[in-house]
DNA sequence: TAGATTGTTAATCGATTAACAATC
DNA sequence: TAGATTGTTAATCGATTAACAATC
């Protein structure tokens, strides 16, 4: 269907055209050029035309850009104007925090379930969700159609935990252990190494001119 | 003192190069060539090769590079050859999740104090650091030669105190809330934006071939 | 020494920016 | 219509890969 590949430079900075385009909606900003957004986002006016211009001619000569349009077709590019059925591993404080970000469900990454390996934790809830064991877990990912993992494990935990949740299905897993992840390449994987960018915020103090 | 500009690309890898050369130096192995760690990490031995040419001719020909030597001299251009006083702004699931994390701190990012502004949190302590409240920042910071902040905190407060802790001098903040912070250039920000990492996943399940 | 592998230059590839005709 | 601004091509810039002489 898609005919051109698109780099991962312009999926990169398409969440946050987004966040922007989201902001002017709030702010009753109707519609915005290029240049002007270039100037809010400190992008050039060009890169956003062409970034823009691989999914489409989103705008109108002499006018610029319908602020709600661009905003829904860029939902839609990036698949949330549908739901994902997603699942955590892991409830300790970053497990807790992703399922207390109110935002990500509203976006429609429904949190179907809780698991931990803390047999403590059984049954209790978090935000109304029942924390469960692991030996529940593939059933539970093909009973609910699950697509998203986010494992909030460390890092030998989540090594394993990937290849169940591969095997069972999911589509994709959103890592937060400080490791890669070897899987198949059908399945996705989305890393946030916290302690690379944090490395990365050392390197540029240790180097700023 | 550094010659020419080092690219963003490289520095991005960089923490990665670290976290594999640490992973061989812990299974014992004391050296390798740059073919072999370009399997293990899946990039090219050219890159590996042209990235650590950047800082210095690390290797030997025909012998490779020496796994330990190596760790240390790209640990000292990450600037973790020295520690980091760091403050966490915002008691919360994410705040809590980066003060137990004890990895940091091996890698000389201390926590010197937790702020939030929920008064019934004052003087409760997480992992024996004690929560202050944010009346106290701005002395805080200057007395405990704080280097690093963390918001941890929704981004109306993190835009606002983003100022407060830029004018009380720390070099450096490690963003988590879901907006951009405009600081003067002299401040460095490193974000961790969660909702588009999120996005980019779901963006690469709709879209895979 | 011969073999291995780096450091580095040159070639290629891709991404960004500039320019401008098309057009609203 | 005249002015504004897109969509898109061409030019530039930068990053990655390939190749190989240097050298351990």
């Amino acid at each position: 269907m898609e005919e051109k590949k698109i780099s991962s430079a312009v999926i990169r900075r398409l969440p946050r055209y987004y966040r922007y385009l989201g902001e002017l909606m709030e702010t009753g900003v109707q519609r915005i050029s290029s240049k002007e957004l270039s100037a809010r986002m400190k992008v050039t006016a060009s890169q956003i035309r062409q970034d823009l211009n691989n999914f489409g001619g989103f705008g109108q000569q002499g006018y610029g850009y319908n602020v709600q349009y661009l905003y829904e077709e860029i939902g839609k590019i990036l698949g949330i104007d549908r739901e994902h059925n997603m699942l955590i591993i892991g409830a300790g404080n970053l497990g807790k925090a992703i399922i207390n970000y109110s935002d990500f469900e509203k976006r429609g990454f429904i949190i179907k379930g809780i698991f931990d390996n803390n047999p403590k934790l059984k049954e209790t809830k978090i935000r109304d969700i029942e924390v469960r064991m692991m030996d529940e877990l593939t059933d539970f990912i093909r009973e609910n159609a699950i697509e998203i993992v986010a494992l909030t494990i460390p890092k030998e935990a989540a090594k394993q935990i990937a290849r169940v949740v591969a095997d069972a299905g999911v589509k994709a897993i959103w890592n937060f252990a400080h490791t890669d992840l070897n899987l198949p390449d059908d399945v996705i994987v989305e890393n946030v190494h916290l302690s690379e960018s944090l490395m990365r915020l050392s390197y540029t103090i240790a180097n700023r001119n």
